[in-house]
DNA sequence: GTTGACCTATGTGTTGCACCTAGGTTTATT
DNA sequence: AATAAACCTAGGTGCAACACATAGGTCAAC
């Protein structure tokens, strides 16, 4: 099958499916007669692998040391217990960052709220230049619903 | 004052001084002796200004958009206002997709301390191809600490 | 005079695609 | 048969906010 119809049958874009291809993640069988690409089943479970890696948040690259493992014969399985190790640290970073960011803004958002434009003598914008971060930290507690 | 005198000043790379500088969101003096950029309290202050802003979550590009409006002779303050609600949604979208990644990654792993590696045929990696989301979606429940 | 610390401009790399260019192929319709 | 619509190709660019590298010029101290 050709690219686009790939595509669709695993809800990516084609482009994606080229992006894929470009980097050695698929390797479809060049046809002779018109030079399209052509993806076999193989193709498309590989595809599926793909998707499903990037769902659990490896990248690219690790996706293709996953795949390199296992095409020299070794099993992957440590390798992928250490990337998503590694990986989930850095989800855990993020989502730190990020929930802080959303707390600077909601702050912002309320402070402004009482705050007129131009209000003060200001470099640029003063609403900007005012903004002082509550003092009181948000403090994330650990949601438990494991037990 | 030189480049990486204003950078050690805010507390940031000579480099993003530089970037800054590149995009015309800081306007140095070029000394006519060397060649050197010259960095006055002006643009210590906008730098300063800079900084406060991407705190908040306002990208460059909003940065040059607030500034532009303050140099026109307009209030930036309702541009501003727009924006960080704009980027509010974009941070909260963030944030929701991380936690929902990062609750994945858990249960991947939790998942993967009670699997053997290699435990079942599979095409690159049985970790990942055999990998379940669990049914139960963890529920982010909203912290109230502002009352 | 030479070492070291600074400065310059410009270009590249990062991530995972989306989008564009400029063209060739295939299929369906007129 | 001509043509339009829908597909395909390779290769390049764009995104965000820098970090890093290159190749060179400047300046103060020893």
């Amino acid at each position: 099958m050709y690219v686009k119809k790939l595509a669709n049958l695993m809800n990516v874009t084609a482009d994606t499916v080229r992006h894929y291809t470009r980097i050695g993640l698929l390797n479809p069988i060049r046809s002779e007669e018109n030079g399209y690409q052509e993806y076999t089943k193989q193709d498309q479970q590989r595809l599926k692998f793909i998707i499903s890696s990037r769902q659990l948040g490896f990248s690219l690259k690790d996706i293709q040391q996953i795949i390199g493992e296992s095409e020299q014969g070794n099993c992957p399985c440590p390798l992928t217990r250490k990337l998503i190790t590694k990986r989930l640290e850095e989800t855990e970073a993020l989502f730190q960052e990020t929930l802080k960011l959303r707390n600077t803004m909601r702050a912002a958002l309320k402070q402004w709220d009482n705050v007129a434009d131009g209000a003060t003598a200001s470099e640029v914008c003063s609403l900007i230049e005012s903004f002082v971060e509550p003092t009181k930290d948000f403090e994330y507690k650990e949601q438990r619903n494991d037990d």
